[in-house]
DNA sequence: CCAAAAGTGTTGGTTCTACACCCATGG
DNA sequence: CCATGGGTGTAGAACCAACACTTTTGG
């Protein structure tokens, strides 16, 4: 089905690379935040990753590399950074970038691969090594500007699993219905008609993200995030 | 002094540059935010750019075209983006990739350049067009989580200044009282010992930038700033 | 009945912003 | 004097988070 080699979109060799190119991709597991690694037969786990020839198209080759690795493309793919100081790749590629994708909860981890809570990961080549914590500092630093908690979740997903989403972001426990109202107050969500049962108790409606245009708001000066 | 034809890192045509390094300065002139552009004695308006033949080091490398095209060292330089899909640089550099630097206000535009408000750039190539406004969109995005305001001010300022730093970014008058009340309580400047006489009125004391730990602050949900 | 989802009312706290006012100081 | 800087008190609005409660609906 897929080479579990870590598939290189540009085999090294051919002509000298000009970058690298990592890939986180996040998943929630319903109670963590888990970035998929490569388990080889043997040998220590990686991230995905690959060799650009030519860094032009590299954001395709970042969705590309999404794919061969998922089997779909991510619901959510952004460059997370470029680095050309750190170490840089054995094959002497003088670049590194660095994308993050995420894909809903209750994605599989194809052949070959595992979802690793992000607070227990393997050892990585050193040249990934900080490249997971930075993309958890990135998901948490954008999470109000950009749909996070949304790209965690199925495109249609209950009440509960939104605020458990944020709750996994937020590193805390969130109120109910407080949450539910200031849901509502900010017209992010829809519901649809479809309703599932989750065994027990009354079943839950699902909704999908469709934010509604919001009326002018003021954004208040905030210092307390600076120091 | 220096010299005036945009001072590529590296020439073209040694060896295929890897990629192309664009700058945008931002520097407040008080009332406006303004990006420093290359005006050649003839032909069109620039902003910085450089080419590079090896990625590796182009935080150097940006960090020595800031220096080149301002005598001096920019008060804050991170990266803005890195573009493969868009038009490439003439050079047929593959990759580019932007920088964003911030000067304190009243740094003077070295011979041959010129401080341009950002809301009325002139034609630029079509690859640094939209570069202008990404570097004002992240600005805004990025101002309460770094010191965004502070870095568009000389290390010593008045609280005056600093409001109208903030005011520029936020784009709305703030109220004086309350403004100073809400940097009070989050401990982020000091007092000098020195004051300034504006003129009229009873002299400015100077403060520094100098925030001091912030108590565990758990951040409220944000669902406003979505959409 | 029970469990879980969905939603209402309300309350207490904090934050944001504004208004009015104070004093200090240099020209 | 007056303009400006620095600061206090306070008030209203908005927002945040929690508690308690009701209603709905499947098992």
């Amino acid at each position: 089905m897929r080479d579990r080699s870590a598939a290189p979109v540009a085999r090294a060799g051919r002509s000298p690379a000009s970058a690298s190119l990592d890939l986180i991709v996040c998943c929630s597991d319903g109670r963590h935040l888990a970035a998929l690694v490569v388990v080889p037969l043997r040998g220590a786990a990686t991230l995905p990753w690959a060799l650009l020839e030519d860094g032009a198209g590299h954001e395709a080759a970042a969705q590309r590399l999404a794919r061969e690795h998922l089997g779909r493309a991510p619901a959510w793919l952004a460059p997370l950074g470029v680095a050309g100081e750190g170490r840089r790749h054995p094959s002497g590629a003088p670049l590194s970038l660095t994308w993050l994708a995420l894909v809903p909860q209750g994605t599989p981890a194809p052949e070959g691969h595992a979802w690793v809570p992000v607070h227990a990961m393997p050892a990585l080549p050193a040249r990934q090594q900080p490249m997971v914590a930075a993309a958890v500092a990135a998901l948490r630093d954008r999470m109000d500007l950009v749909p996070i908690a949304f790209r965690l979740l199925p495109p249609e997903f209950t009440l509960t699993e939104l605020q458990q989403s944020y709750e996994l972001l937020l590193g805390r426990r969130l109120h109910k219905a407080s949450f539910r109202r200031a849901l509502q107050a900010a017209y992010l969500v829809e519901p649809t008609d479809a309703w599932r049962s989750e065994g027990r108790g009354r079943p839950a409606q699902l909704f999908r993200y469709a934010p509604r245009r919001r009326r002018g708001h003021r954004r208040p000066v905030r210092f307390e995030l600076l120091g």
